[in-house]
DNA sequence: CTAACTTAGTTAGATGCTCTAACTTCAAGC
DNA sequence: GCTTGAAGTTAGAGCATCTAACTAAGTTAG
């Protein structure tokens, strides 16, 4: 079952993993030319199937869109512990390093990340993608509760990390829309992170 | 040509202002249901004329969306304007009123807001829409080289305001989406706010 | 004042999307 | 091998954007 390749699988009447081929290419449609231009036809033909086809493994349109955006926000996590193993857990490095690849990944990823953030509100009303969202910023909270143990920081970790996330989930989103540039063209964001985050750590050596 | 309602002109064959007619009617059904289930023969039907009549006054739908965000970026501007005016220029207690304004403008008008930043990257890169932002972008300035001028601040304004922005426009957008609901339920984001402007104003009483 | 032109509507229709209904193929279990 | 159900198919309803061709009404020139 799992060794039938997509090359087996091409002209048979049965695909072996329709649900799978449909997530990937809609995120795939999504990340090349945006949410607003996605349409699950074309997701259909990319697979090699129906416009009906899909019907048979998801609700409707949005279902598949509700997917892609978990994947997105697993994936963000998963690239976030990265980031901060690659740094040191606990390290002031590391807050920089966790800070810095969530405006990478909304630069990389921009389309996605518009999606996981408020280009269609009623896709984010649903359980499992509440459920995720929670745990991604569970995820990232844990982080901050290392560097406020390891650097004796007594404010809640969740306190600050919500503060950090605002001025952080701002610049990804300014810079992103090209508001940045509309306005101070050539601004260095990465400098403004940089030179933020200490106030917003309320780091004594800042 | 003036004095003709929209009453007198009711049942007549020339509508008599279409074209305002239909960026009303598009706004409101923006606002009412979102820019994602926006349809421009929706805004005809509350225009009482046939879907094809756009198209007299308009390139596309896309450029009445154009116009819905440039009239939107404009009057979030005389909103902040006053909001300044009522607090005092200059003071500390502009800069909360003007920062608090763009919250509340965001919360009361999301689904404008959401279109003004980011929702349909394309809206924003023609020259109309552009030039608009940037005019609101220095109005704000303003506000801020205002303050720093009475309270003797020697940093940039321009740079200031960019950090502040960079805050301000996350809480809008996080609160907006439901994302602190979904995380942190009952989060005062305007505690959020008073508490963490003074750290990026490096405002010295902070 | 009227004829010609222009502006701003109309209807009709091409094209494309989402989604449903009814049909068909194929794999698996008994 | 037969039956059954899952996963495809085609056909089509309903709605959207936008174009083309037509028409009504307002404007201007002679």
């Amino acid at each position: 079952m799992s060794e039938r390749t997509a090359e087996a699988v091409r002209g048979r009447y049965h695909h072996g993993d329709l649900r799978e081929a449909l997530i990937s290419a809609s995120t795939e449609l999504v990340l090349a030319r945006g949410a607003e231009n996605f349409s699950l036809a074309d997701a259909c033909r990319l697979a090699g199937v129906s416009t009906a086809a899909p019907y048979k493994h998801f609700r409707d349109r949005n279902e598949v869109l509700e997917i892609v955006i978990q994947r997105g926000f697993t994936r963000m996590s998963d690239e976030g512990d990265v980031a901060v193993a690659g740094a040191g857990p606990g390290t002031f490095d590391a807050m920089i390093a966790l800070n810095t690849h969530y405006v990478d990944f909304a630069l990389e990823n921009q389309s996605l990340f518009r999606l996981m953030f408020g280009q269609n509100p009623e896709l984010k009303t649903v359980e499992p993608v509440l459920k995720c969202g929670q745990e991604c910023f569970g995820r990232v909270v844990a982080h901050f509760a290392d560097y406020c143990r390891a650097q004796r920081i007594a404010e809640d970790p969740q306190a600050i990390c919500l503060r950090v996330w605002t001025f952080i989930h701002g610049l990804a989103c300014l810079k992103m829309d090209e508001d940045y540039d509309a306005v101070s063209p050539g601004l260095d964001y990465h400098a403004l992170l940089i030179d933020t985050l200490p106030l917003l750590l309320k780091d004594r050596a800042a």
